[in-house]
DNA sequence: CTGCGTCGTAAATCATAGCA
DNA sequence: TTGCTATGATTTACGACGCA
């Protein structure tokens, strides 16, 4: 017959879903013109080349860390969007 | 020009809601495997089919379903002893 | 070992659907 | 119509792993 296997665990059904780092920086939505100059930016060139990346942080008061990762992300996003439109 | 852009853009986010066989398929797959509620690229791919809807829907279901119910498991508790009991009666057929 | 690349995700937030 | 909550999508921030 049946098992009762994970049915429940009433204490901690979640504590297994290992992952969220103590120490992550909190989600800070950018401002319109960060995310406006931003995507210029990558209009004009999807990779940053060090000098590029430490010019838009200073400029848009973001840390190199942050631009290089939303370089990243918007690299991402964009993937995803061309697979989209080709998937249709 | 930007602006227009991102009313465009923002269009995307026009959404409908599942269809209810959808939201059904997606929940036993999250119930059944509430222990590693994970599905791979594959089981995304056939529940995509399943559900007609498109593989990051998937994920974004999963994603929101994983953060949503692990924020209060109380407030799933009911859809949760459902499709425990579901599955239940469908494997002793 | 450094350092930036992708991939998948958490968590917060956004925008609207849907309903009382 | 109005307000509110549910829900799907998007946006930041990393960890894990790859490659040079």
């Amino acid at each position: 017959h049946k098992e009762e296997k994970h049915e429940l665990d009433p204490n901690n059904p979640v504590a297994n879903w290992i992952h969220a780092r103590s120490t992550r920086k909190k989600r800070c939505p950018y401002t319109k013109y960060q995310t406006l100059e931003l995507e210029k930016e990558f209009l004009f060139n999807m990779y940053l080349t060090r000098d590029r990346r430490y010019e838009v942080a200073r400029v848009l008061n973001l840390t190199e860390r942050q631009v290089k990762i939303w370089f990243q992300n918007r690299r991402m996003k964009m993937k995803k969007m061309n697979k989209e439109k080709t998937d249709k | 020009v930007m602006i227009l852009r991102s009313r465009f853009l923002d269009a995307r986010r026009k959404r409908r809601n599942f269809s209810k066989q959808a939201t059904e398929i997606l929940n036993e797959y999250f119930y059944s495997h509430l222990s590693n509620p994970y599905p791979s690229e594959e089981a995304k791919e056939e529940l995509a089919k399943k559900c007609s809807i498109t593989v990051s829907q998937v994920s974004n279901w999963f994603g929101n379903k994983r953060i949503r119910y692990k924020k209060n498991i109380g407030k799933f508790q009911e859809e949760a002893n459902l499709y425990a009991a579901k599955t239940a009666v469908t494997a002793a057929h």
